[in-house]
DNA sequence: CTTCATTATGTAGTAAATTTACAAAGATAC
DNA sequence: GTATCTTTGTAAATTTACTACATAATGAAG
């Protein structure tokens, strides 16, 4: 792809940036977007009560050549079935909406995700943890989930790999750790107060502490390495879904870098792995 | 969509049955669709070397309004064309390269399962889970993270939740269950032995069971209401992280039908969850 | 092989849509 | 309060697409 993703996305975030007339062009497309595409500029400029250079201008300040252009854009952002607008769940929706608009936010959160991936910090953490003699994944609440996910995923490279929903047991392991240990800190925010606390401890042996959190967070401010996940705080309501998504899919991230990293005679190890469940299954029939 | 797949394919198998002019217009289309797209009808004529209205007569045969609508369907059939096209990660791949394929996989996953979404299924869970006396998610592997998951979404709504990787637990569960107790399995696969076993143990039960499997699984059968995930084999290698992606995201649209269910009176009640761990954090700055 | 009918294609004019140039209105700084 | 810059709209120019009609090509029948 040469140019932008999705454009419905940029208009959204260049919202506030706009003047009144365009931010009424956007709100106008934001609202109907699949309408927009089949529309001329005369009716857009109608229906969001503006004149029609000011469409044009609105076109032109997001990179289209002219209308047709734009709309043509707009199509073809609009074809691969995503909103690209997050949208809250409301209390008016039926089983018809609700889903698909969970849907799209996921979609589009790991869509977000993926455009501004830190893979500079992703190739680190890969490094320590190829070279780990221990890998400890601490989080907690919903985060402790994920942590146990990663412990699934990585036992399987023969790295000894650890987790504890505890934060009694994360101190007191944080605190006897030495060279070669690695502790993995898993948080929506970065501000639980005992996980960074966990953390800071970590920090003072000679181990090294990577964590999977926000930017600029105590958390990350106490890490060796950080993976910034980039979150949007207005679609969560009261459960941090997306975030918790895109971690696991850098999670997945990591552990296929540290499969790579083990280079192809690894697989048959991992075919053992997947071997060994065999019995424990009914024939595919 | 009301109409064709891929507009291109379409063209293409009509070819034989075009006149000479409009036989020019699809050549020049088929070779160049992209600039097509961008195009006015006096290039494309030109490109084609036939007159305007030829290519206008030629939109009107392929179901179009005229030229610009025309354009429309074949950018939109462009765009989504290229999509929805799983990639494997190879050996050869380097930092710059697979996360994005893993994430591309996840997205893809998401899509499809987007599409083809079992609402009834789901609306019956719904139902069921608002009802239930007790509720129990059951899974075993990584699909257990996912229970581990499932509980601390529901737990917000006054349910009372239990999870158990501990195949016993879960079997000895099953057995003394009685009406109102619902269990609800995850499985990828849908044909762990004993996690099947003991589906058909609560099944004697008066409890009522709905999982979250594949379609037509040893599990599925064992189930009053089974939740169908799509699931792409090929793309999966030695962990299935698309399937449990979207495992994750049904699991929040369950719990969002929940919350619908009890309505707008309820949101102060999980506000109050949210607010319980504030002091557990450091303050945003 | 001509003539008529039918279909295919192009020409030219018309209507519509888009863009540009410019002027008025509004905002901002001095 | 004036000057300057930005924003927005008006009107004209230009480009684009469409329609009606005319001409050419094709094919069938006599």
């Amino acid at each position: 792809m040469t140019s932008e993703p999705n454009l419905l996305a940029v208009i959204q975030r260049q919202l506030g940036d706009l003047n009144k007339s365009e931010a009424k062009v956007a709100n106008a497309i934001l609202k109907a977007p699949e309408e927009a595409t089949r529309s001329s500029i005369a009716s857009l400029a109608a229906a969001a009560g503006v004149s029609e250079p000011s469409v044009n201008r609105f076109c032109k300040r997001f990179g289209a050549t002219g209308f047709p252009d734009f709309k043509l854009q707009l199509a073809t952002s609009l074809a691969s079935g995503v909103k690209y607008v997050s949208r809250a769940v409301e209390f008016s929706d039926d089983i018809n909406t609700f889903p698909s608009k969970l849907f799209d936010n996921a979609i589009n959160a790991l869509l977000t995700a993926k455009e501004e991936l830190p893979l500079k910090a992703i190739a680190q953490a890969v490094d320590q943890i190829a070279q780990a003699r221990r890998v400890y994944f601490f989080g907690l609440g919903t985060s402790a989930a994920v942590a146990r996910d990663a412990e699934h995923k990585f036992f399987r490279f023969n790295v000894p790999v650890f987790t504890h929903e505890d934060p009694l047991m994360q101190r007191m392991l944080a605190a006897s750790a030495g060279v070669g240990d690695l502790f993995f800190f898993i948080s929506h925010t970065g501000r639980t107060k005992v996980l960074v606390e966990a953390a800071e401890i970590a920090r003072q042996t000679e181990a090294t502490v990577v964590s999977l959190t926000a930017e600029g967070s105590p958390l990350a401010d106490n890490s060796h390495c950080c993976i910034n996940v980039k979150v949007e705080e207005d679609t969560e309501q009261y459960l941090p879904m997306t975030s918790r998504l895109v971690q696991l899919v850098i999670l997945d991230v990591l552990a296929t870098g540290v499969t790579l990293r083990r280079g192809e005679g690894f697989t048959p190890h991992l075919a053992r792995i997947k071997d060994s469940l065999k019995d424990t299954r009914f024939p595919t029939s």
